[in-house]
RNA sequence: GGAGGGGUACCCGAGUGGCCAAAGGGGACAGGCUGUAAACCUGUUGGCGUCAGCCUUCGAAGGUUCGAAUCCUUCCCCCUCCA
């Protein structure tokens, strides 16, 4: 085991906040002299079995307690994804039923432990506790906390103040993730910053039960492809953990440079020395940020896919943005010639290459569509028998064999 | 229960009888510049054999009119205020 000032360094490596620093120093310390483990519960939702890079960032964090030693929780909110969370939306999230949990737990083992060391990890359900609470112990929990500390949040506060809906349940949602840590006797909880309300209620039920506070650590939310907005699925800026390997390279190196920096705190395993001198190396322009973007992104592709795949991905870039050569493997698509030719942009559309031949006659005014590496410029374009190279703006390509 | 406001393209949002396939912004896509960066500049953004023409679209269904996103009727949905 590490000692615990080595410990915190590395724990707090990316993190936004730490609630109190002093208190997890004391808790490594008594951990690190009793060589007890500390217990780091992470609360997921059973909602979204779809990882992407975004949920990464606390599974990062996660291994990384794991590797320092300590005992890690992935606690499945399924209790609380059988009820449905309204949190905010006016849609409220539809309840999910026992099995579809389940079903959802599964996927999240499959993607989960390509990160976590399946061995050091428990997973925990919190409808183990929840399920056979009674009326009246819901009724004590809710009665511990008042509405005007609920208020305290601004997300809360905002929509009181504006006369929009809360639901009684969204008040009782901090208290149940709060009770999780009760139970579990937390010593970590992890979470993104907008997490902060409900991290924070642990530690102050937990008071209430006359134990010792857990320590809340915060994790930025990751930025998506844009570069502003926060990862998600719903907003289209994400990188998937499953997605094929070219995919999730090429989006990778789409990224700014000043995410880049932070992609490589949060999700690379290059030490935190490792870490200062590639910033202080791109400042003093003695990196290329290509580089070590590219870097990066065969570190990440390599995580979920390993190296073999990683290579041919780094190779397959280079040739195709670098080099700007064709790649080797291409779909192939096959038309018949009626006569007088076939229409590119029908060609392009039956295909399902493009959506409509009006986008397919917008592209090709625009010049975005290659023919054999050369640009076209009419979209009157019919193609007699042969084979064909197509390209579709920068990175997607068809051939077409005309018969 | 009472009073009022509103549903327009991917999203926000103008438009109150023809000049509306529908302003503007965002997003997205494409081109230029590059490091497939970012920023910036330009263009495109309902469909259809194609800048002409035709078809479909402004919550839904009917109606008035030569002509409707715009007027009338009914219905559905959302929101705010009062209680």
């Amino acid at each position: 085991m590490l000692p615990p000032e080595k410990q915190f360094e590395i724990i707090k490596r990316g993190t936004v906040e730490i609630i109190p620093e002093e208190a997890l120093k004391e808790k490594l310390k008594k951990s690190y002299k009793e060589n007890s483990p500390l217990k780091i519960k992470v609360g997921f939702d059973p909602t979204a079995p779809d990882i992407h890079l975004g949920h990464t960032v606390l599974l990062e964090k996660m291994r990384q307690f794991q590797e320092l030693g300590h005992e890690v929780i992935f606690l499945i909110g399924d209790f609380t994804g059988m009820i449905g969370d309204p949190s905010g939306k006016t849609e409220t999230r539809k309840p999910l039923t026992r099995e579809e949990v389940l079903k959802n737990a599964e996927t999240y083992k499959e993607q989960v432990f390509k990160i976590l060391d399946p061995e050091k990890t428990v997973i925990r359900f919190n409808s183990e506790w929840f399920g056979n609470m009674s009326a009246l112990d819901m009724c004590r929990l809710a009665g511990m906390e008042t509405v005007a500390r609920m208020l305290e949040r601004e997300d809360f506060k905002k929509r009181f103040t504006e006369g929009r809906p809360i639901s009684i349940l969204e008040f009782l949602y901090p208290l149940l993730q709060a009770y999780d840590s009760v139970y579990l006797k937390a010593d970590v909880e992890l979470g993104g910053t907008d997490q902060k309300f409900n991290l924070l209620m642990g530690r102050q039920l937990m008071k209430l039960y006359d134990m010792e506070e857990q320590v809340v650590i915060m994790m930025p939310l990751l930025e998506g492809l844009d570069g502003v907005q926060k990862m998600s699925k719903s907003l289209g800026n994400y990188i998937g953990i499953n997605e094929p390997p070219d995919e999730i390279f090429g989006k990778v190196m789409s990224i700014n440079d000043e995410l880049m920096l932070k992609y490589y705190e949060l999700l690379s395993h290059i030490s935190i020395d490792e870490l200062k001198e590639l910033k202080k190396g791109i400042e003093n322009g003695k990196i290329n940020p290509r580089d070590a973007k590219e870097s990066l992104a065969f570190e990440i592709v390599e995580r979920y896919h390993g190296r073999k795949l990683a290579e041919r991905a780094r190779e397959n870039f280079v040739k195709l943005f670098r080099k700007r050569e064709i790649p080797e493997e291409i779909e192939t698509v096959e038309v018949k010639d009626e006569g007088e030719g076939v229409w590119l942009p029908k060609v392009l559309k039956e295909k399902g290459i493009v959506k409509s031949t009006s986008e397919a006659v917008r592209l090709i005014k625009q010049g975005g569509i290659r023919v054999n590496e050369d640009q076209i410029d009419n979209p009157d374009i019919k193609l007699k028998s042969g084979e064909y190279v197509v390209r579709i703006g920068k990175r997607r390509f068809v051939k077409i064999v005309v018969k």
